[in-house]
RNA sequence: GGUGGGGUACCGAAGCGGCCAACCGGGGCAGACUGUAAAUCUGCUGGCAAAUGCCUACGGAGGUUCGAAUCCUCCCCCCACCA
């Protein structure tokens, strides 16, 4: 287990008896998810990762949804007080988490299933006087003081960080100690930042009597550029299809930098050792055919959006990026209509003509007309592959392929499919 | 509590009565080059309209002035030193 997160550079650290922890029978990990959202996103996949090799380890997965914790707010990493969440949101993302981590982990499997657990469960009760008495006692402030995450708020005056947020450490461990006691959990694993609370909750189990537990923790993924992962021009890319379509999912995987592919199909991927060698070879010899990045985009799409979501995504990609235009009828544009950026343009505004510069910021495609108009300006548009030069161009009836679309392009990449109704 | 220095667009940072929608750097986007890559070079980077036009914007609220990000008053928030 370890020597396979080691090699796939997800290890960051491990506590020091972990690894005869495996060795020795198997082990009931968790990783906590912060129920911010009613879906996770491409920055969740290294945790998510974690517990798939797990459960490939033999081992047995927990996903704790912190619909407790996400209550409250995690210092760690942040720099300034969070927004608490109201409970019923809390609720509802709890239940999309669960049905995106249903693509990764097996939930019924007969030897080593994997579960979900909500810290809610067992915090919505909590009496105040119970905690102080049997968690608090065991917590040292001095040493809760002396954390890295609690001691950078603390140093600096101007955001400070208010005892809720200083009391967190104690509900993480907690959660540790109620998973222990629960389901006989003796290892959490989490982001590197998480650190400081995976000893905590290890301090916690050992001085309520409990067994020796471990930690491991990823390292965060950033690219080779600096650019923080899992953000595009569009956002967040989520995992939640109604939020980022699979052929969105697909691109973001498949506009991978050559420096980061190899060690995104180590972390992201279950393809072994040979496969992505071989892989890496392709990116050194051949790197225009990109199949390392075609590989890495399809297998991700097929996790999280089973192969019919791929289908669609590597059909529409292959439509919108198989050069000109020319040749291509209304067919092939209906086929991808779903999966791409999409408006409806009506007929008689067509034939009076519409503004392009209009149709795209009505379409949410740039944020304004203005922005439109400044990348018409700039060359950056294209109408049905060609590209536009007149700021004031507007879409006539001539204009849509087969009477029935028009394929609007920014850039290289962004795409809008505008149909005639 | 006292004294001094600050709060400017996504971030950093100039401007200190009109030439300021605001220098410059970063980030972002687009163009060239490529491989729907990286690096590099170029352009753009408040909104509406495209006309040398209008609106919104320089912590907040007022005021002075033909005219304010720039001056004055009050308020809020930071930072430094002193107590």
């Amino acid at each position: 287990m370890i020597e396979e997160l080691r090699w796939r550079g997800l290890l960051a650290d491990a506590t020091e008896h972990a690894a005869a922890a495996f060795a020795a029978g198997q082990v009931t990990g968790y990783i906590g998810f912060d129920p911010t959202a009613s879906s996770l996103h491409v920055g969740s996949l290294v945790p998510i990762m974690g517990l798939v090799h797990l459960q490939r380890a033999g081992h047995c997965p927990i996903a704790l949804i912190g619909g407790g914790t996400g209550l409250i707010g995690d210092p760690s990493g942040k720099a300034s007080e969070r927004s608490l969440l109201d409970r019923a949101r809390a609720e509802e993302n709890a239940a999309g988490i669960h049905r995106q981590l249903a693509h990764f982990l097996d939930f019924e499997s007969r030897t080593a299933p994997a579960r979900m657990a909500n810290n809610l469960d067992w915090l919505d009760g909590l009496r105040l006087v119970d905690f102080l008495r049997d968690i608090g006692k065991h917590f040292s402030v001095n040493a809760m003081m002396r954390k890295e995450s609690v001691r950078r708020r603390l140093a600096d005056e101007e955001s400070g960080i208010s005892f809720t947020e200083f009391s967190y450490q104690l509900l993480q461990a907690y959660d540790f100690s109620e998973l222990n006691r629960r389901y006989g959990c003796t290892l959490q694993m989490g982001g590197s930042d998480q650190w400081g609370n995976i000893t905590a909750g290890i301090d916690l189990v050992r001085r309520m009597g409990g067994p020796r537990c471990h930690g491991v923790v990823f390292p965060l993924v950033e690219s080779s550029s600096g650019v923080k992962f899992g953000k595009t021009e569009e956002g967040t890319v989520w995992l939640d299809p109604e939020r980022t379509s699979p052929y969105r999912f697909y691109q973001f995987w498949l506009n991978t930098e050559d420096g980061d592919v190899v060690s995104y199909l180590k972390r992201f991927t279950l393809l072994d050792r040979d496969a992505i060698d071989e892989l890496a070879h392709a990116v050194a010899a051949r790197p225009h055919r990109r199949e390392a990045q075609r590989r890495l985009a399809a297998e991700m799409t097929r996790t999280v959006h089973g192969s019919d979501g791929l289908d669609r995504a590597e059909r529409a990609s292959k439509v919108l990026f198989g050069g000109s235009l020319e040749g291509l009828g209304a067919a092939d544009i209906e086929e991808i209509f779903a999966d791409v950026p999409s408006t409806v343009v009506a007929r008689s505004a067509l034939e009076r003509g519409v503004e392009l510069a209009v149709v795209m910021a009505d379409a949410g495609m740039t944020a304004s007309r203005s922005e439109a108009r400044r990348l018409i300006r700039g060359g950056g548009v294209y109408l049905n592959g060609e590209r536009v030069a007149d700021m004031g161009v507007a879409v006539g009836q001539s204009d849509p392929i087969e009477d029935r679309f028009v394929v609007v392009r920014i850039g290289k990449k962004r795409h809008l499919v505008v149909e005639v109704g």
